[in-house]
DNA sequence: GGAACCCGATCGAGCGCTCGTTCAGGTTGA
DNA sequence: TCAACCTGAACGAGCGCTCGATCGGGTTCC
């Protein structure tokens, strides 16, 4: 199995292969319970270790640090919306409605995952050059694929986009929105916020104006 | 003088007012600058006095906590945004003009105060309950400021605008895209971002095309 | 079969250190 | 003289991480 640019191995000092693979697991759900809660900082090592029923040391054998727990958590995050993104869209060949579809489950995922979104988005400092690269990567394959939807509607006529990695850029934040600024949007529902997105990001970049969205 | 909501006093030993200001103002500048470049976790107080020039004993004197030094950051940098903004955008009678202004103002300023917006983005959850109210009072201004455009154009039939207050809360957002994400944005101006935001925006939510504006 | 040995996962007390905060004493100016 | 302000050594809580000890189970050898 080849691994993706986000999967330097973490340094243990258990061999069992398996094995670290399931307290990885259970290091990653402890991880990201805590660190929402808490914040990375506020979070000790001996909390996580009690959190997943291991002693520290223990823990420890598994990691080298704790930046590496977070790296964990990262990692799991951002693998489970790459696969449900790309699960949700392929197979859709009219750009505009491929591009709704991708918005809509992207808000999907983030509405499930406010937690995880938040967390990316205030933690990710706390990492290490290397463990930042890794994040960088994952996103850039992420707006890479909405640029190619933004590419395909251009070359068909249904865009009007100069510039499209921006654009793609742009969209995937906005998404956020609806978690970084939660508390500012309280009374909203998601349907209202993906009605709301669509439409602006639809209208902001169609070369012809689509109608037929607005009536349907 | 009147106090802004987010105006809440620190508690002071030293009582000179004036000198608490002046004081005031070198805790800032220090600690914007180092919790810029290092985080706020990792700055110490230590670090922050010596860089203001004073004694820890005596930089605790005009403070009670080092959150209050967040706090304080914070403030200066809202207070120095919202006055820009009005400034720039205030007299401006056509809505579509006014929205772009304030476009072009925000980014400018984010574009201007980068390390300030990602600040606020990454380290505002290490405020305590009572700071992030404060925050949330700013911000909520500011949306309301956003908002008031989107109202006057809906009634003027240049906007269609179906949720004004979500919109505007995602329009003030989208411009911290320049600041959050530009590692993923390297290589393009900040005018090739003022222009491609405004051309989405005015275009997602212009009831009809704004031609004009794009041939100008 | 079972004694002797080994391997590697587990454990948690505690080391070493950092960092926010305090306080007793010094300095200044009116 | 005394109030206001300044100073930095000292404090101690809390943290990440280490390391020697333990123990269950597999393997070897008689």
């Amino acid at each position: 199995m080849p691994k993706s640019l986000a999967q330097q191995d973490i340094e243990t000092i258990v061999k069992d292969q398996e094995l670290i693979g399931r307290r990885h697991m259970q290091i990653c759900d402890a991880g990201l319970k805590l660190f929402s809660r808490k914040g990375f900082h506020r979070t000790t090592v001996r909390e996580i270790a009690e959190a997943c029923g291991l002693g520290i040391g223990t823990l420890y054998s598994y990691i080298k640090t704790k930046e590496d727990i977070l790296s964990l958590v990262y990692r799991r995050i951002l693998e489970s919306f790459e696969a449900r993104m790309l699960e949700a869209t392929q197979g859709i060949q009219d750009p505009r409605l491929q591009l709704k579809a991708a918005l809509e489950e992207t808000l999907k995922i983030y509405d499930e995952c406010q937690d995880a979104v938040l967390l990316l988005y205030q933690e990710s400092h706390a990492l290490g050059r290397q463990g930042l690269q890794g994040l960088f990567d994952v996103d850039r394959t992420y707006v890479g694929f909405f640029r190619e939807i933004l590419d395909r509607g251009t070359r068909a006529g249904q865009f009007a986009v100069k510039e499209p990695h921006l654009l793609a850029v742009c969209i995937l934040f906005l998404c956020a929105v609806w978690d970084l600024k939660r508390w500012n949007l309280q009374g909203y529902t998601l349907e209202t916020i993906i009605e709301s997105l669509t439409t602006l990001i639809l209208n902001g970049i169609s070369a012809d104006r689509p109608m037929e969205l607005q009536r349907q």
